[in-house]
DNA sequence: TTGCATCTACGAATAGATTCGTATATTTGA
DNA sequence: TCAAATATACGAATCTATTCGTAGATGCAA
């Protein structure tokens, strides 16, 4: 039961994810400033979003001082992987080539990012 | 204020467009019997649904019989659009590369998958 | 025609996410 | 030392999504 739920986080605390694994150790100040850059909500929101984060595993907390210090408990990647995978389920009807090729279309991508992607391609048929 | 927020259909609401873009013109016992294969609710769950989405405007009807006939009004391309946008940007930090790279790792593509992804890319290459 | 099956309408319960106010504790600087 | 600033804890309001029960209308078959 340990896992699976943690890796479909809320909106909201997908946005205090992004934030942890960036910057790694934070407050909730330091989450707080970067929030608010992009939308406005009281500091008492953002603790009480990170408490709840805690009680369901997302992070973890450093409370032998005052100020709390958080990170994040569930990985970046397998997270990522897991929502992505949603999305081709519910919204490509499983087809991955048909994400790749509308995320493509959309956020013109760089030929650096053409590039890349072409060698990654390139890997996966070599195999 | 009538586009873009019909653009973010709920989950659920996700699983109906997705039936209705597929098969068209639909009763609600129509969606109805493709739901329950993979959930189970009850029918008035799922007419309540779609009468929501009538008033959010994401379908139309045709209410002139008895059983009304509904029909998707929001587009396929601009929503899965509109989805992956944001995905790319809440999930990978606006870069569609990284996106594409976790799509083609976990979803195992098929050979004829990643040929096309690869003509794809060379055509956006070529311009 | 009459009763059963099927449909829509609609209110309401439930659950989860989000937001904020207030109480309380701690630190710190004048 | 003491007041202001800053933290956490926590209850509660609000909002949205989801689910379902019930009532009433309609069509159809015996």
């Amino acid at each position: 039961m340990t896992g699976a739920a943690n890796l479909k986080p809320t909106e909201s605390e997908l946005e205090i994810l992004q934030i942890l694994w960036k910057k790694g150790n934070c407050t909730v100040r330091d989450v707080h400033e970067v929030l608010e850059k992009n939308k406005d909500a009281g500091y008492t929101t953002t603790l009480k979003l990170m408490q709840i984060m805690l009680e369901k595993g997302l992070v973890a907390r450093d409370a032998s001082a005052k100020t709390h210090i958080y990170r994040a408990l569930v990985n970046q990647e397998k997270t990522q992987q897991h929502l992505v995978n949603k999305m081709i389920d519910n919204v490509f009807n499983g087809s991955a080539a048909r994400l790749i090729m509308q995320a493509l279309g959309n956020h013109t991508a760089s030929k650096d990012e053409i590039n890349s992607i072409k060698k990654y391609l390139d890997e996966l048929s070599n195999q």
